[in-house]
DNA sequence: GGCCTTGTCAAACGATTGATTAACTCGTTC
DNA sequence: GAACGAGTTAATCAATCGTTTGACAAGGCC
């Protein structure tokens, strides 16, 4: 349950940490400094030193969460131009490796497996119930942080959206990115729903036909046959 | 901002709405009962009266928010026997009716109509904003009444695809239903983010256009022709 | 009239909250 | 070795938390 802080880690470090399991677990309101710092093995009173209070440990709490990439787009090039005579198949790559890079971060911290930016799984978690979290209603001293950090997503979304569709216009396009990104943003914000109803949680064994299945719903969708893929 | 409450109502009645404001506005935690109390022009102790205090009084305020039928499938008739000879348009027909009855919830609260199951778009919104909060990561008290509300969502879309691809296992059924619910359920849980990306919020005008975005994306996705619907 | 229940109220309860203070240690610098 | 800033500590601050209490008014019942 409560885990144990490296003690080799200076204090600031400890005290991000566990505010970020702190914080993940009982959201801001219900998390006390005082159970932050007795889970950091720290004195309270240095929140207010090192972080100004408790608002300011919340946002380098974010700040610390996306500066080690739990939520960053891994492995993915820029989408092909349409002059490219492999444009089409680059697309459907890069729709592939998109929706990959979102199942396999969902589903990594369900596993016992070390390692990740976070170092455990515990941590990388949090990380993501944070993040999620504030995407889906962010705190207002967060919102233009939040903004520069969700554009490049959509933005390699719909370039390789359209590559694939250049007949749609700008609305249709987003649709179709909202259709993408719902589906693998359910895996991060319904795990407790998917418990529920297929009776076990998916595992990181799951990732691979998972992908499959996504992309093959999506590209269907967007009305792209895979064939020369 | 604050709603006055009509005064016609008896407190505990106005308590409910006040609670489910502001639950909806600042969560459990960040929702106090004298802010509760002051909001419904009530005595703080009536919580412990009427409900037997602050955990009482959020369980009865999200069974106000279920008995209302605020997140119930609404028109959906049974899914379709496979030897009616209508079967297939007809389950055409269920997803669609499935994903406008989300579309429409989401949206109406939107806009400035008066009506619906709470009488004002204000606590409707409120509604949906506390049951999605709820349905991502369930209070341990309500988790048996929430897999009550949630499964016959599941079972009524699960249905009407069977109908489509009998082909399917079990699972493949729920992947699919997966990847359809979580495109309805993206327009309730991320309205920040849509705002953020589009520029403007979806409104009730852009309820018709979304719910065919949806259901031809799904209807391609699941790799059904729309075909003598 | 006497009595009980229901609903409401102001006041206060102890506990906990985030924040502040002053003292203290330790290593560095002059 | 005196002075200093950075880091840490226990103790304490005022404020707020959910809850409890005792009193009071109104209505039904005997």
């Amino acid at each position: 349950m409560t885990h144990t802080p490296d003690p080799t880690l200076d204090t600031r470090h400890r005290l991000l940490e566990a505010a970020l399991l702190t914080f993940a677990e009982k959201g801001f309101d219900g998390a006390g400094i005082r159970e932050i710092a007795q889970r950091a093995q720290a004195n309270s009173a240095l929140v207010q030193y090192h972080f100004g209070g408790k608002e300011g440990l919340y946002q380098e709490t974010l700040r610390f969460v996306f500066d080690r990439g739990a939520c960053k787009i891994r492995d993915l090039s820029a989408p092909p131009a349409p002059e490219d005579p492999q444009a089409r198949s680059k697309a459907i790559a890069g729709v592939r490796a998109h929706i990959r890079s979102f199942v396999e971060d969902a589903l990594a911290c369900h596993g016992h497996a070390e390692g990740g930016p976070f170092g455990s799984p515990a941590l990388m978690k949090a990380a993501l119930v944070l993040w999620n979290r504030e995407v889906q209603d962010p705190r207002p001293s967060v919102h233009a942080f939040l903004q520069e950090a969700v554009r490049p997503f959509i933005e390699h979304l719909v370039g390789c959206i359209r590559v694939l569709r250049p007949d749609l216009d700008e609305e249709r396009l987003l649709r179709m990115d909202m259709s993408i990104h719902a589906q693998v943003l359910y895996l991060h914000n319904h795990p407790e729903l998917l418990r529920l109803v297929r009776g076990r949680p998916f595992g990181p064994e799951d990732a691979e036909s998972l992908v499959e299945h996504f992309t093959t719903f999506s590209l269907r969708g967007l009305g792209v046959s895979e064939q020369g893929a």
